[in-house]
DNA sequence: ACTATCTTGCACACTGCTGTGCAAGATAGT
DNA sequence: ACTATCTTGCACAGCAGTGTGCAAGATAGT
């Protein structure tokens, strides 16, 4: 017979468990082992593979899911100014990012880098647009190469990232931080930066 | 009894053989492992424990003789502007690590970040000098606290040292990225930036 | 109550590395 | 030429993990 039954419940739920066991455990150390993510699901690290074929590819699949999330929260961000847009996209990052911060940058940076950065394509394509339509306006700095500073604005919004994390940072501040280092990146001068920030309301942190 | 001679001269150049092939290999592979860098040095792998106990010791020391070269290469460096200081900082700065920096990334963020951390404390400080004056003085933010604007610009630096092996930069252009980075974190918006740098000739790349 | 589906524990193979003991051989320095 | 010092190769122990086979037991779904 080739009609296979569909999973039991507890089994999807336990997948889905040790996924959000991997994300607690993986954001607690980056290079945490399966039997430690089995452990916080309550289950053996034998069973892991009843669910993923490798450890590989149960991160995987949870890249792919972080990554899809935020693409989802870029939706309808838009504003004229490519100044705004930036800190919009560097404030509704932070938004879906805040609680998985470690392993953002591990994601970002470590072996799975290659994987990440496939995921997260349209968010690279929304900063280069918003970048790109920046430097035609002159609002934005020229004196980098396009593909350059969107890369240097990545890794702005991971330093940020690094610092919330390294001190426990106030939700608040670490919002504005992400966004100011981005615009400052982009060829903003502080003032210029705060100027933007609190000129426009949807860049205020509102609290979840 | 207890005098011992002093080591013989092919061993302590084999030490420093050593030394230099970590160097290098671990500026290819962050993670070379002592097999790798035995063979660079022409040696076997089992030598190297005549001349380090551990790994670690070895890199270590690595660690530590490129950031006395980086302290000594600040020897002089002073100027009355906070903001020319902290660009003339990362001017000496790209040259003492420019063709080490996959390691050095690695050195400041990886494992033995907590050894470099306190090997370039004296560098650290430097800046955080640079800083503080600026702030004072009005030439730099005064938005974000200036500890946390230290680590900041560190990783700004670190970001450009990033970039630069990332695509295999220019020389004079990865030179003036690091000083862009670093003075767009203090605040200076690109405009200035450009200013100071252009304004001031000891800030321009020389050949090596 | 029956059974396909899941989970578990244990044993094991494997990987890629570090670190050590030892005996044999090479070599610098005198 | 003598000898302390270095180097080497090999074998071995250890570590921390991943991935697998298998048999026994638990459980969901019907």
């Amino acid at each position: 017979m080739t009609t296979t039954r569909s999973p039991r419940r507890d089994a999807t739920e336990n997948r889905d468990a040790l996924l959000a066991a991997a994300r607690i455990e993986l954001n607690l150390d980056a290079e945490a082992s399966l039997e430690t993510i089995a452990a916080r699901a309550g289950l053996s690290r034998r069973s892991v593979y009843g669910h993923f074929a490798t450890r590989d590819e149960l991160l995987r699949e949870l890249v792919t899911i972080g990554a899809t999330r935020i693409a989802g929260a870029m939706a309808g961000v838009d504003h004229p100014r490519p100044t705004v847009r930036l800190a919009l996209i560097a404030s509704r990052l932070w938004r879906e990012v805040a609680d998985i911060k470690v392993m953002a940058v591990f994601a970002v940076r470590g072996p799975l880098k290659a994987h990440t950065a496939a995921a997260l394509q349209p968010l690279r394509d929304r900063v280069a647009a918003a970048i790109a339509a920046g430097v035609a306006t002159g609002e934005l700095r020229s004196d980098i190469p396009a593909d350059r500073l969107t890369r240097l604005v990545e890794n702005a919004a991971l330093s940020a990232l690094a610092e919330a994390s390294r001190e426990r940072m106030d939700d608040r501040e670490a919002h504005r931080l992400v966004m100011l280092l981005v615009l400052g990146t982009v060829g903003l001068g502080a003032a210029d930066s705060a100027a933007i920030i609190d000129g426009h309301p949807e860049l205020e942190w509102t609290a979840r």
